[in-house]
DNA sequence: TCACGTCAAGCAGAT
DNA sequence: ATCTGCTTGACGTGA
């Protein structure tokens, strides 16, 4: 079990997903943020091995508009061994990394234009994968998409969609349930269709699903992962307190946090942190396993 | 130096 | 009809 968050350091004094206006692009400026970008990705992937954390969501703007066609610039090429040397990191580390390409990416979506930026913007996401020289254990996580009125149809369409994308996509993708439209349930009809893993969301499993347990939950989104896939990925955060249902906490909660594991058990999974103070969050969880006598096997 | 309007893009649900 | 949240706040103009 590795514990992660996303993104996002606030300890250290580097931002590792500095972007910029796209009225302001230019190929120098876009240089100047990838340089920074991955020089703080590595200094909070060590941070991280320094403090026990095993698994890590990149920012889908380490390249900013890598999918935009205003991005011309071949920063594969300029960078590759930048990310090789990245990737050498995380391998011999034994990191999990994982990516989650925003919300306008929509591959089930009607429109088709939607569905052609969708698949460029997960092509890079794939890229980066590939270029670091992670194996498919490395995944990209991404909702279904929209309901546009006919949930099934939209399933079917997310599917047929899938067998369009490119193979680099197709072997890290995974599917995560959301916290309004498409259930754990939803996913796994996906999943059964295309073998693609569920990425499994405690939170949003709180606000929307068919009422399975967690014990449950985690037992069938566990079995879409194959030996290829690595184990199952979760994502866990909780209510924030007096905001609208669904709103992310400031901090983590270890009696909950340690109360879900119970609930979880036996399994053995991945955590992202989805928690607004990142790192320290993080910190809290990695002692709350290694110091807790019930949890220490993990 | 700081405040704050806005940022490439979509959708759903709340107000 | 308009706003908010979501991947993740933060860019950058104007005072």
């Amino acid at each position: 079990m590795r514990i992660g968050y996303p993104c996002l350091n606030w300890t250290l004094g580097c931002k590792g997903s500095k972007t910029f206006r796209i009225a302001s692009y230019s190929d120098n400026r876009l240089i100047e943020s990838i340089e920074n970008n991955l020089d703080c990705l590595l200094k909070m992937l060590e941070f991280n091995v320094r403090n026990n954390i095993f698994f890590f969501r990149l920012s889908s703007v380490l390249v900013p508009f890598a999918s935009h066609p205003v991005c011309k610039y071949d920063w594969q090429r300029h960078f590759r061994k930048t990310f090789l040397n990245i990737g050498n990191f995380v391998k011999k580390n034994k990191i999990r990394i994982s990516m989650h390409p925003d919300q306008f990416t929509l591959i089930n979506s009607p429109d088709k234009n939607i569905f052609n930026r969708s698949h460029k913007e997960l092509s890079y996401h794939a890229r980066v994968l590939d270029l670091m020289g992670l194996d498919s254990t490395a995944k990209i996580q991404i909702h279904v998409g929209g309901v546009y009125g006919d949930k099934q149809k939209s399933i079917d369409r997310f599917i047929y969609r899938f067998h369009k994308l490119d193979n680099i996509i197709r072997k890290r993708l995974v599917v995560e349930n959301d916290d309004s439209s498409y259930t754990l349930k939803n996913c796994l009809s996906i999943s059964a269709k295309t073998r693609i893993p569920v990425l499994f969301d405690v939170f949003h499993h709180s606000l929307n699903s068919s009422g399975e347990s967690i014990h449950d939950a985690i037992n069938v989104a566990l079995k879409t992962w194959k030996k290829k896939d690595g184990i199952l990925m979760v994502d866990y955060s909780l209510q924030k307190k007096g905001a609208r249902a669904g709103s992310h906490a400031e901090s983590i909660n270890i009696k909950s946090f340690k109360s879900f594991l119970e609930k979880s058990k036996p399994y053995d999974f991945d955590i992202m942190l989805e928690i607004k103070d990142k790192e320290k969050s993080a910190l809290k969880a990695v002692k709350a396993l290694r110091t807790d006598r019930r949890f220490v096997k993990y």
